[in-house]
DNA sequence: TTTTTCAGATTACAAGTGTAAACTGAAATC
DNA sequence: GATTTCAGTTTACACTTGTAATCTGAAAAA
């Protein structure tokens, strides 16, 4: 399992590219973003250091990257901290608290539930 | 409405304890919790600094210190980063995905929902 | 071959965070 | 009156984050 690779919020956007599309050099990755591209190259080289993403030797100009810590994993380390700091932990707690601030009707609700008994 | 205050993850005991008993001294807030005295000093008045709490002068020895964020608008702030972050800014992609994960049952769903109607 | 290009590496720098010690001065205690 | 206490203030310092410019050296282009 991966330790405690936190992956800040400008950091992200690469991150998702990877996700979403495997392995690719760092013109390819820069290709589906915007912004500047010195800004960029930092961002990536601090996901390679910290062990987000894995740099793979390619051509002597350029390396293949991969996101070493998958959506999923990155998605539970969010949630486990998110519902820490406002819920302090309980799930129950957030879901009426959505529900309250009607973030989700209860047909939504009854729709997910729908869905989870299609399975 | 508050602009843009964040509580950092430090800070945040110290709200809790506002949020839950209201306007204390600065003893008052640290009985109810653990950790360098001088850490919790400098939370406190890092706080204030920036808005997150509001001092009124008391005896000429310490203040009264109030939340001057509530909790539901930290939640609302942090529920919005969260679900930003994480799926692309949609609940029902987080509840479908706190349900997969079985952090919360269709049981459950369906018990929040019985007590919604019940309102 | 000389020159240009550009991925990657190095350096920069302010803000925010986590953690805490040292200082100050009025009030409480001796 | 002298001394201690302690809330509040100031200072410290390393690490992370957001943002970006500059340097370097091999490969591509001229």
């Amino acid at each position: 399992m991966k330790k405690n690779i936190t992956i800040a919020d400008s950091e992200l956007p690469i991150m998702k590219v990877l996700w979403e599309k495997g392995t690719l050099t760092s013109p390819q990755i820069f290709e589906n973003m915007h912004g500047n591209k010195s800004t960029l190259k930092t961002l990536l080289q601090r996901l390679v250091t910290k062990g987000a993403v894995t740099a793979k030797e390619n051509t002597s100009r350029t390396y293949l990257y991969t996101a070493a810590v998958t959506q999923q994993e990155y998605i539970n380390s969010e949630r486990k901290s998110f519902l820490q700091r406002a819920f302090d932990g309980s799930a129950r707690k957030m879901l009426l608290n959505f529900v309250q601030e009607e973030k989700i009707t209860k047909e939504e609700l009854q729709l997910l539930i729908d869905m989870i008994e299609d399975e």
